[in-house]
DNA sequence: CGCAACATTGAGGAGACTCAAATTTTGTGG
DNA sequence: CCACAAAATTTGAGTCTCCTCAATGTTGCG
């Protein structure tokens, strides 16, 4: 649906900031095939990812409401996205109130996910984080169709993982040993396996909720 | 404006919950007088405060577009508030686009402070934690003229506070006596002090752009 | 005046960090 | 297909921020 409308561009990214904090905005980004994060960087340099992005995501729609990126948007791995102009979707918003309606819900939707990252980073240890983290991840690109059987392509490195908990990647190299000596994961190369969903989701005391996937929590 | 529209009811409230987590949705919320904040809990039973707010916040916009609540909403002392039923907020939007817009930008904005709370939680120590929040909360206040010359009554206690940084309430006590040594505030009872802006914002590497002030940073 | 909530203090422990180096994997070009 | 460089992962040792537990002041309110 969202890619019938008139998108300004295509373009293949290796790792590379898809926009940056700060910049005047004028498109979004829609991810068509790959990972993305968004992500802040405090004076003193360090980072803190946002949200992890997967394909058909349409990652930064509230910046069309917004004069200035509060954030940049990267690419992980390799990625293609399509830009969508604020003019567009504005249009489209003013045409159709449905999809006006579906768009202010994936806003809502955005913030409900960033709640529940505040209580996973301000509230759970190094363990919990984690596997709280791949419970979401695993269960949102499970319901796109990209993560049969527990397995996913995963290209998402220790340093963004710990980019994204609040954790070193000295902390979160040693805290997947523990996930993957307690069999709740496996790691082969970029490929991620969830081994035991029951085990993983009680590590992350995880609850899909907040996720308001549509076709519900099926591992859950 | 907001309070043109016709709300259900107003009630004063001591301490307590305003709404549930796992409640189902019929109405929002908007605080007349004092402060309120919107949390989870996790399993274990701990506290994550996710957001506050002061005289005038539509709190729980978002609620309108969910079936159920995935935080809980309570007063901090005593508080206000008026409810706002969802059909009047559907019906609102149907009728002006201007407000629907506006609605959409409220959580928008809403989002970004979420992003920013991530970064301060995740990624700055103790200390910046503080003073960073301390700022926020005295813009936001005084962007509604309740911090004139950087004094506000300030009912939130050192306990919510931890809450709200991921920290325990005993290091937020030895922290602030901290930020106090260093004259950056101080407390009277219930009031805070903001004695050095300069100092407190950058001890929290405070950035006010993602607060989308209205009438800008003028301390900033 | 007395209870209850809040703030403060102390001592000890643990999770996470820093720094630094080794090892493995990945990607690229010859 | 191999060699090399760059990136990512892993390991070790030592340190520090922040936590836990527990007790003691302090303040607000009925």
């Amino acid at each position: 649906m969202l890619l019938a409308l008139p998108v300004d561009d295509t373009s293949t990214l290796p790792r590379q900031p898809i926009a940056l904090e700060g910049e005047p905005l004028t498109r979004s980004c829609v991810l068509l095939d790959g990972f993305a994060c968004r992500y802040k960087l405090s004076p003193d340099g360090s980072r803190q990812i946002v949200s992890f992005h997967m394909p058909g995501d349409l990652i930064d729609l509230h910046s069309a409401l917004l004069k200035v990126a509060d954030h940049s948007i990267a690419a992980i791995g390799r990625a293609h996205v399509a830009y969508l102009p604020h003019a567009v979707i504005f249009e489209t918003t003013r045409r159709y109130a449905g999809i006006a309606h579906a768009f202010w819900l994936e806003t809502v939707i955005d913030g409900s996910i960033f709640r529940e990252w505040l209580l996973n980073v301000g509230r759970r240890d190094a363990y919990g984080r984690l596997a709280h983290l791949f419970c979401e991840l695993a269960l949102r690109l499970d319901s796109v169709g990209l993560c049969p059987n527990g397995r996913c392509q995963f290209p998402v490195t220790q340093t963004d993982l710990a980019d994204a908990t609040g954790l070193t990647p000295v902390h979160v190299n040693r805290t997947m040993q523990r996930l993957r000596a307690d069999k709740l994961i496996s790691t082969h190369g970029t490929e991620l396996r969830i081994l035991d969903w029951k085990g993983l989701i009680e590590a992350g005391s995880f609850d899909p909720t907040y996720l308001y996937l549509p076709n519900g929590d099926a591992r859950c």
